[in-house]
DNA sequence: TAAAAATACTCCATAGGTATTTTAT
DNA sequence: ATAAAATACCTATGGAGTATTTTTA
């Protein structure tokens, strides 16, 4: 036999009503199996917990003792239970999340994520920047959880869904020939000094941009190859170039960069919400997967 | 139902084993059953603590936390129960014993208490000097579980033992006619100045001396009335009078005072062991009790 | 004598076993 | 095809109930 709970119940309800038959009324049990499992209990500790004459029972110093830890750790299982609880319903614990350096500016992420931490505010959120080809293999291995990234090819052990989807724009300086157009074509972009990622830096928007460019038979004339997306703004602001970038990077405003639409209808990119496919996903993932959705359809694109 | 240490033990080999196989035969029961408490465990905590395929088990981010909560609350069980036991079986625990001023002065106490302290370091024994009258009510009450005391007629809710049986011997002055004697009648110390203590004060041996005297029909000439035997002594050190003091405060030798045999048969004194009768005894008391019984066998009288 | 715990026994709920199915690799 | 968990169903241990005895204040 083994100690379970039910002994350290038991014992709590005779200890503080010290009356066997009142104990047992409390615990919608009858007196003598109560008697049974207190002397069950003592034998298992191998000390007499209760002092008991047929006329009262009282605790001895053992069961004084006794008594401390049992009510102890019956609320710590308390305690353990609901905890475990918290985590599982996901309104603790923390979430793993990849994204590319472009996510943050879009109003729908940004949003998302300040709703998630108003409604869940024990939940840790570790926002990791990673590009999009860095994300893969932390999401298969589940030390990601979700990753926010560019449409790009994914292995299929990965399973993904589309935040957001975007028309790209030309960012050119005030002073260009272009900046007065209401919209242009790819191919007047073509001979124009173009400011773009390095393609080092791995970002999904590399691939996404440089595709584009090529389906329409363009190879740009890359004069400035740089690391974020932020710098590409700040040199075009600067009049080192022209550059496209999706249209949610407009929030960020610079002096002197002029936003034009692309007439090219696939001049668009896409967020997608990547996971696991066959990792059971967290409460946390899944509320912040339906917060993201859910203002997806509101918002289709961001300007 | 509720969830039980059974529920833990099972989850923890489970988690530890990450094989609901191997966890079944470590913890020498069959898969099935062993299944079916973790499903009654998760419904009862309402989380998924097991992440498992019909190919692998992995802890959830809940799991995860309740395995350490589990863990600690089946080594805080073991705590519990081993605590108890030390307590029971008087390896740790405490000792309020109350005594007479004359008790530490007897080898066979003072040498039984130090074998205690050296046998069980864990006990903390409390001593408190109080009268034999003082300490009738604490014993009733279980605030004191034992009491070294003078004979004395005790409420028959208490019960003793006695411990030393010694000779009383007076106290003269060296330069006193009578310290030649080799032994001296009660009769002969009649007309003495005697040194005694305050009726107020309560101690045993004030009845026990007194009583001795009134048998033989001597009412002593008090003198002196005072607080302590260590007083009394030193009183009749500095020549102030005569006194009656059992034989075992010898041992505090101080110049010119000499130590007289009493003829007189009856000039004896007791010193008892005493504790509450319907009150169970805790080990560290029964103990001591076992080692003052022991010691005081060997050694009936002391000098 | 009466109140309360302990015993003695009986019963049934449920922990645990056996056989089988499902499922994912 | 195989390994492993889940399901279905059965068995039996032991927790709980009823009746009674013991104890002591």
């Amino acid at each position: 036999m083994n100690i379970e709970l039910r002994h350290l119940r038991y014992f709590v309800a005779v200890a503080e009503e010290l009356h066997f038959g009142h104990a047992a009324e409390r615990l919608r049990i009858s007196q003598p199996p109560l008697s049974h499992q207190i002397q069950m209990l003592e034998t298992q500790i191998g000390a007499r917990l209760l002092a008991r004459t047929n006329r009262s029972v009282a605790l001895t110093p053992a069961g004084q003792q006794f008594l401390v830890d049992a009510r102890q750790i019956l609320s710590l299982v308390d305690d353990a239970a609901s905890r475990a609880a918290r985590l599982h319903q996901g309104r603790s614990g923390e979430l793993k999340i990849g994204f590319t350096s472009s996510a943050p500016f879009i109003k729908t992420v940004s949003e998302s994520l300040s709703t998630f931490r108003r409604l869940y505010p024990d939940v840790k959120i570790l926002m990791r920047e990673m590009n999009t080809r860095e994300q893969i293999t932390p999401l298969s291995e589940g030390e990601l959880e979700l990753g926010l990234m560019r449409n790009t090819k994914l292995p299929d052990n990965l399973e993904w869904r589309q935040i957001l989807r975007e028309p790209l724009r030309a960012l050119v300086h005030r002073l260009h020939p272009l900046a007065g157009c209401t919209s242009i074509s790819l191919t007047q972009l073509s001979r124009e000094p173009f400011v773009f990622f390095d393609s080092r830096v791995g970002t999904g928007l590399y691939e996404d941009i440089l595709g584009l460019l090529q389906r329409h038979n363009i190879s740009p004339y890359i004069t400035q190859e740089v690391g974020e997306a932020m710098t590409i703004i700040s040199l075009v602001s600067a009049g080192l170039g022209v550059s496209i970038l999706p249209a949610s990077f407009q929030r960020v405003r610079l002096s002197d960069v002029v936003w034009l639409p692309i007439e090219e209808p696939d001049a668009r990119s896409e967020l997608w919400l990547v996971w696991a496919r066959h990792r059971e996903l967290s409460q946390q993932a899944i509320k912040i997967i339906d917060l993201l959705s859910e203002s997806s359809v509101c918002l289709q694109s961001t300007d």
